[in-house]
DNA sequence: AGGGCTTATGCCGATGCGCGCATTATGCAG
DNA sequence: CTGCATAATGCGCGCATCGGCATAAGCCCT
């Protein structure tokens, strides 16, 4: 019946790591990057540059770090570098507080109904 | 077969809850305040400043953002209040989270060893 | 090797935010 | 009404990070 079972409190180290990852999602212009990925397959700098309007110097540090995490893979083409998704965790968890955000604006919104 | 639909993008709108949700995560000492909660159940401020040993405005603020964004709730009891996790979600992502931060470091591990 | 690509990095200003101190606001007891 | 406790807020410092510009580094072609 019990509903939140008593658990060990993360150790700080684990409470650094947890954050760290939110904090890669915590900045839109990631978040953006890694949606065009997913909606594009795997897509070359250029592209990206174009999908977004960011300047080079941004994206190429946004995928460095998304890639130092392993959400996002790169491959050669030559000269250019193709990116690509490598986890769909994010995706997954986007999708959990997409739903999250839409459930609390109907219940505001019957709320507000109810008077 | 297709193993990731095409979809639209999602708007900038949402791109920017999308991220304001993972921000506040995104803060050690947050997540460590929700962890303190789930784990005592419901607590008030003085307990959560000898749990964390952050200041009580400190405390305060970050309470505030958390409650604004409906993840936790507080109820008075006197001239305390009482506060709660109000969400399970939070638990659920860092669950997510936490699993694959172990997958990736095992993998690092199998990979180290190969060698 | 040299020139023309594409990507990564040093630098820097602007911005945001964590976080404590001091103060104010709020509820309770006398 | 006056203290007394607790929680919220104004203020300020310090630090991290965003994000563009300029430059360096890496790859391909002739």
């Amino acid at each position: 019946m019990r509903r939140t079972q008593p658990q060990t409190l993360p150790s700080p180290q684990l409470l650094d790591e947890l954050s760290a990852f939110f904090r890669l999602l915590s900045e839109p212009a990631r978040l953006q990057l890694l949606c065009q990925l997913k909606h594009g397959g795997a897509m070359d700098v250029a592209s990206l540059i174009e999908a977004t309007g960011f300047s080079q110097s941004h994206i190429s540090r946004q995928l460095g770090q998304l890639q130092r995490a392993g959400l996002v893979s790169c491959e050669r083409d030559g000269v250019r570098l193709i990116y690509a998704v490598a986890d769909p965790l994010v995706d997954d968890l986007c999708n959990l507080v997409q739903r999250r955000l839409k459930q609390r604006l109907e219940q505001q919104l019957r709320q507000l109904q109810a008077v």
